[in-house]
DNA sequence: GCGAGATATCGATGGTTGTCGATGGTTGTC
DNA sequence: GACAACCATCGACAACCATCGATATCTCGC
């Protein structure tokens, strides 16, 4: 934010920012960040909201094709972990923290 | 996002991202943010863009009603400044940059 | 007061989004 | 093979959004 994005850079960005820009979503990509082992199961995500079981489903496929969240399947069970790269890409314009290799981290 | 955000935390942040989540408003952001200190006129802004100057304008509303902008009209003109809070609440998500201060800063 | 320039507001329109119920595919168990 | 559990997809609907042209509002200089 401290020089003018392109064109290309704003709407690069813009899509990632888009799939944030939801409550549930927000709350989404926070709770399987502060799970342990830095991901969750969608069994565990959708008992934390009152919606239905495919509106998280959509919601998490959102997310998902944003690049913000990544997928694997274990047996019945699809777990969802936060792709670093993603949150770094708009950590990047806040300052750069969580810009190196975790998906949020401190100053220092 | 190192924590699980409440309801109420991401229904704050939310309308903020949702504000951000544009490629013009974007660009109007930085563009406004690297302006000479650090504020721009909206014919500068509207000369940035192959859009309307209505469209131009509700982008411009969009941002200030989210508060990440602010608003001073001197003369004819008006000019618009980022609202160093408001940056500083979304740079809080991804690590803490930004938080103190500056609109957007570096870490340390 | 009047015309000109800079912004904001209004109304319309086409596209996108959040949510749901119903359904389908996959995996594990009996 | 039959059944149950988990998750994704589909179709529909209401709400919202980005954009535009037209118009209103405000300020300045004459």
């Amino acid at each position: 934010m401290t020089t003018p994005l392109s064109r290309e850079a704003a709407e690069g960005i813009a899509p990632l920012l888009k799939a944030l820009a939801d409550p549930v979503r927000l709350r989404l990509m926070s709770l399987v960040a502060a799970h342990e082992g830095a991901e969750a199961c969608v069994c565990d995500l959708n008992d934390a909201f009152d919606l239905s079981q495919p509106t998280i489903s959509h919601h998490l496929k959102v997310l998902h094709e944003a690049g913000l969240l990544e997928r694997s399947k274990r047996g019945t069970w699809v777990y969802y972990r936060v792709s670093p790269g993603a949150v770094a890409a708009v950590a990047n314009l806040f300052g750069g923290a969580g810009a190196e290799s975790k998906a949020a981290g401190a100053c220092g």
